[in-house]
DNA sequence: CTTTATATTCAAGGCCGCTTAACTAATTAG
DNA sequence: CTAATTAGTTAAGCGGCCTTGAATATAAAG
């Protein structure tokens, strides 16, 4: 119907090559180190402070046995810890283990390696236009509504 | 070890941004059409022309057998046709079905909707000045080695 | 104190994706 | 023609992740 915007052709190109550049190394990663997509995505939740099981489950959109059991996985993994709310001893309160957090390191790291790769083959000027125009986008896309809660 | 590049970090920062908005619309997408991550993955394999069955499940690093099981799901949802290539028996020839061609038409589609909407909140002289930049890193993206082939 | 609501877990069952091993069919090498 | 190779499927089994429904424990409301 509408004409298509070129930018957005851009944008989108852009996004197609970082996918399959980032993804290669990620998909690596789970199936050396065993974790499932899932699994990493919930080590992410909890990093970011997490509420108890529940809010992790609704923020994934499970119900909360499956957040349940994905976090009794991860807590055999020894990558999470699952201890007792004093104030609510009905909810547990999960934390990362050292593991856990080291696994995250190393999953950010792996993304950001070839990242500065990219990087290494721009000039300090270059790096200062692109890096003067991602900060727009940056901004602008947090101006977007924010996509608010998950529909059930 | 290295002082952290400003640059990278901006990089990183977009990414995951787009990572956040972009897994969001891709995730509902799956769970409305029943449609797993693998599978999405392997239509755009298909996609983007296939050898037989073998060629796809070393792609995606798979067995063949993995791979025969997969197409046979896809072909019970109609998504792809599995045929014999008449120059050798042996193998099958995959193709996508329309419906097949259509739902990878949705996915695009999907990730272009929440693009158009950031475009339309930039001006026409920050979508140039970003347009430029983006088209820098693309090439330069471009020009980094190939990541060559899956180690096996 | 009793009822009701909330947070989590357990149990059973289903589908998906993967593996290995065995099997069929077609091609190619000797 | 026969033997070896190649492509694909089938079968059995395992683990992940999900669901619903029931069970348990704590907290809050009456």
């Amino acid at each position: 119907m509408q004409p298509i915007d070129p930018f957005v052709t851009i944008l989108r190109d852009w996004i197609d090559i970082f996918m399959r550049r980032s993804m290669k190394n990620f998909i690596l990663f789970t199936k050396e180190n065993g974790l499932s997509m899932s699994q990493i995505g919930a080590l992410f939740r909890i990093h970011k402070g997490s509420g108890g099981v529940s809010d992790i489950g609704d923020e994934l959109g499970v119900t909360s046995a499956a957040a349940s059991q994905m976090l009794e996985r991860l807590v055999q993994q020894d990558l999470i810890l699952r201890t007792e709310d004093p104030h609510d001893r009905r909810v547990k309160q999960i934390v990362l283990t050292d593991k856990g957090r080291q696994t995250i390191l190393e999953v950010l790291h792996a993304r950001q390696d070839w990242l500065v790769n990219l990087a290494a083959t721009l000039s300090p000027a270059e790096k200062e236009q692109v890096g003067t125009a991602l900060n727009i986008l940056v901004e602008k896309a947090n101006q977007l509504d924010e996509p608010s809660k998950i529909e059930l």
